[in-house]
Parts: structure tokens; sequence; C-alpha cells
RNA sequence: CGGGGCGUAGCGCAGUUUGGUUAGCGCGCUAGUUUUGGGAACUAGAGGUCGCGAGUUCGAAUCUCGCCGCCCCGACCA
């Protein structure tokens, strides 16, 4: 068990900051609510950026950027947006030497200032649809910070498309969210349920706002990803129109969809455990570490470290150039070194010293189950691959099993406060109340409505107003 | 913004109640030696204007006043 550590079972937010502090992922900046992102963590989200970048390209996005500030007035002209967000937005109001006439915010997100330009782009109903993403960061004030899960910036990416027909921005609405439960679950081996936001979980200015839900192994509900519906609100609200075949003037349909560095949270949460860091494969920035042991600098040199050279180049063909470590830290002992990995998340290592050139088998250990394989040198291009890819499968499915362990069905509100107060986890319920009826559940259990399922046709008696009608919700407590 | 707690070495803390001369401990760090297959041991070192400012006093980490910052709980949080 790793010293440095606090067990997740004794506290679960200390251990989730010392997994964090272990792996050297983030530390405190110096300004309250921000971080630093520290190589292991940022070539984790450079892993997130390349791989859903090339979905969002396969889908028919293009990106672009937009500016870090933006005039107040803009957040002003939709009345839900600007009620949303001020409360959280930091402002310049002093640059150059001088007072500025109109104050800047800093971007809480880009709705405005992309709607603003797609009115100037867009004339006509051939300029339609508009598919723009950006990767950037964005500033919202939080009272409560959280290493990854909510900080003061944050880095993200927010596509932003115009459409001439509600159908098509619907279809594209839920495209994203597509996109992102796919690359979720088979990316970074987060099992997650998808649905709808109630009107008071909803994103401030949309119609409608699709979710990404994801339970943590404390059983709380992370939001891992959104997708929203706009519909015409920002159109409106920034005149973007265009003339349609029939000659007329139309107002465009929008959308907008995220996800941030939140998702790194996400992995801890889901695969990480006592002894730091686990990473699935498949987002792993090193997917094998290669460790050369021996205390016998001769044979270190002249057997042990070519042998290791060779099975790190054959496979760096296989798993890329830089997915693949060979371990030359030895100035450090051995426990140091397979702590220094383990701590690190790397899904395989692999140790190479005496008894292994002997016998011409690598000793493979799993970072996810521990488990310890023998591997012969010349079959390591195929069965290290096919290790990598189990553990990314063990990974998926132990937290799908988990979700589904800790997920109730429940018909009435003495039944949801049971489960609530002595099991916690996922509540599915049939729910037909309003805004005021899902406020007061808040104010008396603190868990909320995390979305109204997708692909659940059925309809049920309202567990809490009796009401007939009721669509089948998930509820939790939710970071 | 309300309630509570805390600022002393890179980190974690003791010392403050009852003022006293070289401000300590653990981890970490540096050097050397012996070690090295799941987080080493010994030896020798480096590292502090005790959060900031003013006051009381022969003398302040310690007492008084003011300021600043951080953490936890709550409210807030697409």
């Amino acid at each position: 068990m790793a010293r440095n550590i606090t067990p997740r079972e004794k506290d679960y937010s200390q251990w989730y900051l010392d997994v964090i502090k272990a792996a050297e992922m983030a530390d405190y900046a110096p300004v309250r609510g921000c971080m630093v992102i520290r190589p292991t963590g940022y070539a984790i989200w450079e892993s997130i950026q390349s791989q859903l970048d090339e979905r969002f390209k396969e889908t028919g996005h293009v990106n672009a950027y937009f500016p870090l500030l933006i005039p107040s007035s803009f957040l002003e002209k939709e009345a839900k947006h600007v009620e949303g967000f001020s409360p959280e937005c930091a402002v310049v109001t002093y640059a150059g030497g001088e007072e500025l006439e109109e104050p800047l915010v800093i971007r809480p997100t880009s709705e405005t200032v992309i709607g603003h330009m797609y009115s100037k782009w867009i004339q006509s109903w051939r300029d339609l649809p508009i598919l723009i993403n950006q990767w950037c960061n964005v500033l919202r004030w939080e009272k409560r910070p959280r290493l990854f899960l909510r900080t003061s910036e944050f880095l993200w990416q927010e596509g932003h498309t115009a459409h001439a027909t509600k159908e098509e921005a619907l279809e594209e609405t839920l495209r994203m969210l597509e996109v992102y439960r796919s690359f979720m679950e088979e990316v970074l081996a987060l099992p997650v349920l998808t649905g709808e936001k109630s009107e008071g979980e909803r994103f401030p200015g949309a119609e409608n706002t699709y979710t990404c839900e994801a339970m943590m192994t404390d059983k709380r509900a992370l939001q891992a990803g959104t997708s929203h519906f706009l519909g015409q609100n920002f159109a409106k609200a920034f005149d973007i129109r265009f003339q349609n075949k029939d000659g007329e003037l139309e107002y465009a349909w929008t959308t907008s969809w995220g996800v941030s560095t939140r998702l790194i949270g996400a992995i801890i949460m889901t695969h990480a455990d006592n002894d730091g860091l686990v990473l699935p494969p498949n987002v792993a920035p090193v997917k094998t570490v290669i460790l050369p042991i021996t205390p016998d600098q001769n044979l270190l040199q002249e057997k042990i470290l070519p042998e290791a050279q060779k099975i790190s180049e054959s496979l760096k063909k296989i798993l890329g150039a830089n997915r693949v470590v060979l371990d030359t830290q030895f100035h450090m002992r051995p426990g140091d070194r397979f702590f220094y990995h383990l701590q690190k998340g790397v899904p395989l290592r692999l140790e190479l010293g005496e008894a292994e050139m002997k016998s011409s088998h690598l000793r493979a250990v799993r970072r996810d189950t521990g488990e310890v394989v023998n591997i012969s040198f010349d079959a390591v291009e195929r069965e290290v691959p096919r290790l990598l890819e189990n553990i990314q499968n063990t990974l998926y499915r132990k937290a799908r099993s988990f979700r589904e362990e800790n997920t109730y069905h429940v018909t009435s509100f003495e039944e949801f406060n049971e489960v609530l107060n002595k099991k916690g986890g996922f509540i599915k319920a049939y729910f037909a109340g309003s805004p005021e009826d899902e406020k007061a559940i808040k104010e008396a259990t603190t868990a909320t409505i995390r979305c109204f399922l997708l692909n659940e046709p059925t309809e049920g008696t309202c567990f809490y107003t009796k009401k007939r009608g009721g669509k089948l919700a998930v509820f939790a407590k939710a970071y």
C-alpha cells in the first residue's frame, strides 16, 4: 500500500487530492482556485484532446479560435445567459493605464462572441451549416474549487454550430452527445448515462441540454459532458439571420457542446485506487514501461539493456513512439522505480532482470489488477497489445458493474429517502414534478435530477407527485 | 456572504497559555559509504527576517491593535 496516499475508504476527498499529488498531475497556483497542470496531467489532456479532435473532424467540424475578452454588453443580450453567468464572471475594467470605456468579460463560455461573428458570416442558406470547434481556456469564478473538477480557469473545447433548420440542429446536438458517449466509454473506459437535463439544470439560454453522467467510486454523480440545443435564442440575440431558398429571412438554429479538464477528474474518481492513478490504456500517454533491473552493472550494460532496447523498439512500432518508455532511472532503487510508474497509472509494467534473461521471458505486471504474466521475448508484439486491450475492457466492465450495483429503482419518496440514506448511488424513478418539486427534493435530500434518460419511451406514475405520465429520471448526489 | 479553524524550513507540525539570550522535530533535499527483484540504513550537511505593519518592553514566534492570506462547513456553482 502506498504510504503517501490516504485510503479511499478513510477520506475520499483527501484520497483524490493525494492521488493527484502522488502522480504529479497538478499543483495549486498562486491564485486561489487556479491550478497548474503538470506534465503528467497535461499529457493526459493532450491524449484526450487529440483523440476527441479526430472524432470532431470525422463528423465534419473544423477548429478556429475566438478571443478571450468579450465586451460585457454581449453577455447582456441574452437574458437567461447573463443571469446564469454574470455571478461568476471576472471583468477587466482597467487596461493600458486607464479605465476602459466598456468593461471586458473574461469568457466563461463563448456563445456570445461567436454568435456575434456568425451574424456577420451568415447571409444565405448556402452559408449553413457552420460547424466550428475551439480548444481554449475559460474562467468562472468558483466559490469552492477542486482540482480538475471545478477550477476557476479550466481548459475545454466548445463546439458551436449554426443550422438552417430546427431538425438539423437537434440532430447535431444528439450527434455530439453520442460522440462524447462513445469517446468516454471507448477511450476513457467511463460508462455514462445519457439524457436530458431538467429545466432547472439547463444551460442558461438553452432550449434543451443533454448530458453524459458518470458515477464516481464514492457513488456520487459527475456531469462529464454536455451538448446544448440553443434553439433560436442566441440567433435572435445576435441577429444570426439568413435568406432561405424562398428568399425569406429566417433566424438560424444553433447548438453548443463541451467537455473539459474535468474529464481527468472523472478518470481519477473512476479508476484510481489506494496506490494511485490507474489509466485506461487507450488514454494513457505511456501505455507500457520497460524496467531493466539488476545490481550487476556488467550484466546490465552487456545483456539486459540491449535486450530492453530491442523490445522497446519493437513495441514502439506497434503502440506509438511516445507510448513506450524505457526506464533508465538507475539512480533510483527498484522499489522507487516501481512506485514511480505505478502512481502515475501506467497500465502495464514490463520487468527485465537476470531471471528473465535466463528464461527469455518478460515479467509483465498489470496496473489494474496487479496480476503478473510472463511473456516470452518473441511473443511481446502479440501479447502486449492483447494485454492492454484486456486491461481497457476490464476497467470499463468494472466501472459499469459498480454503477449497476449501485443503481436502484424507486416508486415512492419514502423509498427514495431510504435508498439515499442507507445506500447512496443512482436512483431511477418516474418523475412528472415541477421545477418547484425538483427544488424541494433537492432541499430535503441534496440529491438532484441528473437527467431524464434517453431512449426510455415508457412512462410511469411520478414517485413524488403521483401524477401519471412521469418520465424516467436518474437522481443522485452530484459533484 | 454567514459559521469555525489556521498562518513557524519545500511539506507536515511542536513551541505561544506563563515574554528570556544558539527556534526545534519528522519527512523531503545535498554529499559520502554500504545497499538495491515492491517505497533502504548510517554519517555529515544545507535550508527560517516565526504572514505583514505598528505598539508595549531591557528583551516579542509568544502580549496588544490593525491589515493580509489560506483551509473546512454552509449558501452559490452550464
